[in-house]
DNA sequence: CTGTTAGCGCCTTCAC
DNA sequence: GTGAAGGCGCTAACAG
């Protein structure tokens, strides 16, 4: 199997509009500094070429990897998928988020882990390493899982916590309604761009006590998501 | 925010294992040119960093990407969503796929398609270029559509199709059993460990009336599933 | 505002 | 069997 190299390039795309590899980057990530003409230029060469950027190069040159990473509690996922029942997080939590970050530009990637482990943060680093995320959603068990959020917040990557009212780094949210992971993404990447992480797990933890109240605010009266 | 590099790389590695980076990769590629005890020494150096390949740089430099894409049918999937009765895709196929994913060390990309558009093939294209898949899976109504499979088939990437039982390029496989999806991502790792797709889509097409057929096997007799 | 230079982390090709 | 050099596609610094 040949080495599989990318079609058409950014360089491809500057010898066809006659500029620097550079403007065409610029372009892609809609920096002002760029004449209309040029821009217009550029983006007609993309499109003539139909040219999109690896998001591989991207991350590799120090940029964002468009790259959300959710987390999900293994054991549970799997037993749910034996019995057929798993109604539970892909629709409700996954789906919402996967839709956010397609709307973006990013890409939800879901990843399984043991939570009842105390591998869990070796299996968080290894993820991180690997993926290099720009943020990370957590759902319940691992919402509040210390060695989680952690880690998270040592590496100063930006995560929203579903399922998890209690107060510390990352975005918490109280899934008070189906909306509630796309809104945990919009948020992340409405924070920096950078580093989002969902930690996605099954709703029957603390969560579904504080369901019963239904759309209720948080103990501040402020609608169910903290900064 | 800072330019998130990479904490512990390959170079951190070889340093401490006192060899050069070439056999440090040689190890984490599994190659037999490796001696016993240099293996040893420098398993034991990743295992101490805790050291994990980045994925994009793996990809940047002509290797595998790990990434396997999986197409689904974007309005029936958000329909699905909004109605919160989407137990069809996810639990049947993707979590299947997802799990035999990670087991290889490969993460499971799900890309939402508009089918009944002509876009299709751009949106496929530009999937594949930002994300370079090593494999990717269809799924109904995606696995019949020629214009993916064609363009599939040229850019020679391995590819599933889940819920066709038509003959042509890539692997057909009829969803006999909620391991279907398993199946497909084990054939198309096994395949040639590159561009490994997957078009997930609701079961609600052709592949609903072999339903009722249960476990039977195709016209040839075979096991539901054609190389 | 635009072009040039350097380098990300890793693997491939070629020497030793 | 192992090391050294080169480059993948892209962007972040610096010039101009």
């Amino acid at each position: 199997m040949a080495r599989r190299k990318q079609a058409v390039t950014i360089k491809h795309v500057a010898a066809e509009a006659g500029v620097s590899l550079q403007t065409v980057s610029r372009v892609i990530n809609n920096e002002a500094s760029v004449r209309p003409e040029m821009k217009v230029r550029v983006q007609s060469a993309i499109d003539k070429l139909g040219y999109v950027p690896s998001i591989a190069a991207q991350r590799m040159s120090g940029s964002r990897s468009y790259i959300i990473l959710a987390l999900n509690d293994r054991d549970r996922t799997i037993a749910d998928w034996r019995a057929r029942q798993g109604t539970d997080w892909v629709d409700q939590m996954l789906l919402g988020g996967m839709l956010s970050c397609a709307e973006n530009g990013y890409r939800l990637i879901i990843e399984l882990v043991d939570t009842h482990n105390d591998h869990v943060e070796r299996e968080l680093a290894a993820a991180i390493a690997a993926l290099q995320p720009d943020g990370v959603i957590l759902t319940p068990p691992h919402s509040d899982n210390p060695l989680i959020t952690g880690l998270l917040a040592k590496r100063q990557i930006p995560f929203a916590r579903i399922g998890s009212r209690s107060t510390g780094d990352g975005i918490a949210l109280t899934m008070d309604d189906e909306g509630a992971a796309q809104q945990a993404t919009q948020h992340l990447l409405a924070l920096g761009h950078r580093s989002i992480g969902f930690i996605a797990g099954p709703a029957d933890y603390q969560l579904s006590g504080w369901r019963g109240h239904g759309r209720s605010r948080d103990e501040h009266g402020r609608p169910a998501c903290h900064g």
